[in-house]
DNA sequence: AACCCGTCCAACCGCTAGTAA
DNA sequence: CTTACTAGCGGTTGGACGGGT
């Protein structure tokens, strides 16, 4: 049947977690390919993957050289607070300044971040409630907390 | 031991700019 | 010029996990 232009079928679309099959497969198209024509993987029935998901899972997972399960270091933070203030939320732009992070991570960085800082900040204005600066010190990182520009806080 | 809560991260969605038809 | 489509970006969500109570 011909389909009016236009028409996708998005019937054997499959969503969600990407498993190992399908990385493979993702990473052999691109081998061969390169990483471009994201929509012909779907069009050839390589993946019922959109071409916007392979371009997805490749970016920010199989690319070579991403740092993963490492957390931003005090030289990182600092450049992304720099950036973002000179640059506003402009993450993929961040992201090319630093080796193997990608603009998700820099964007999950920041918004967990931003989170952390309102809370500290919340804290210190109520400093009746419980311990004040109680939930710095249980921080993970290492990072000693950045001075706050309030205007990025948004 | 069980529950709660915060953090992290993968992957989705919606929007826009660029471009081919 | 208009329309249709793709690539890319930023925002958001939901689940897994870990630490505290």
């Amino acid at each position: 049947m011909m389909k009016k232009k236009g028409f996708k079928d998005q019937s054997n679309i499959r969503k969600g977690p990407w498993s190992a099959e399908e990385d493979e497969v993702l990473i052999d198209f691109i081998n061969k390919n390169g990483p471009r024509d994201w929509s012909s993987i779907q069009s050839k029935g390589l993946l019922p993957r959109t071409g916007k998901s392979c371009r997805l899972r490749w970016v920010n997972k199989l690319r070579p050289n991403l740092k993963v399960g490492c957390k931003f270091s005090a030289e990182e933070e600092r450049i992304v607070v720099e950036l973002q203030a000179r640059l506003g939320n402009k993450w993929a732009t961040i992201a090319s300044h630093l080796t193997g992070r990608t603009d998700n991570d820099v964007k999950n960085f920041w918004s967990s971040r931003k989170k952390r800082l309102a809370r500290t900040l919340n804290s210190s204005l109520q400093p009746n409630k419980k311990c004040l600066y109680q939930d710095q010190s249980k921080q993970k990182s290492t990072v000693p907390t950045p001075q706050l520009p309030s205007s990025n806080l948004e």
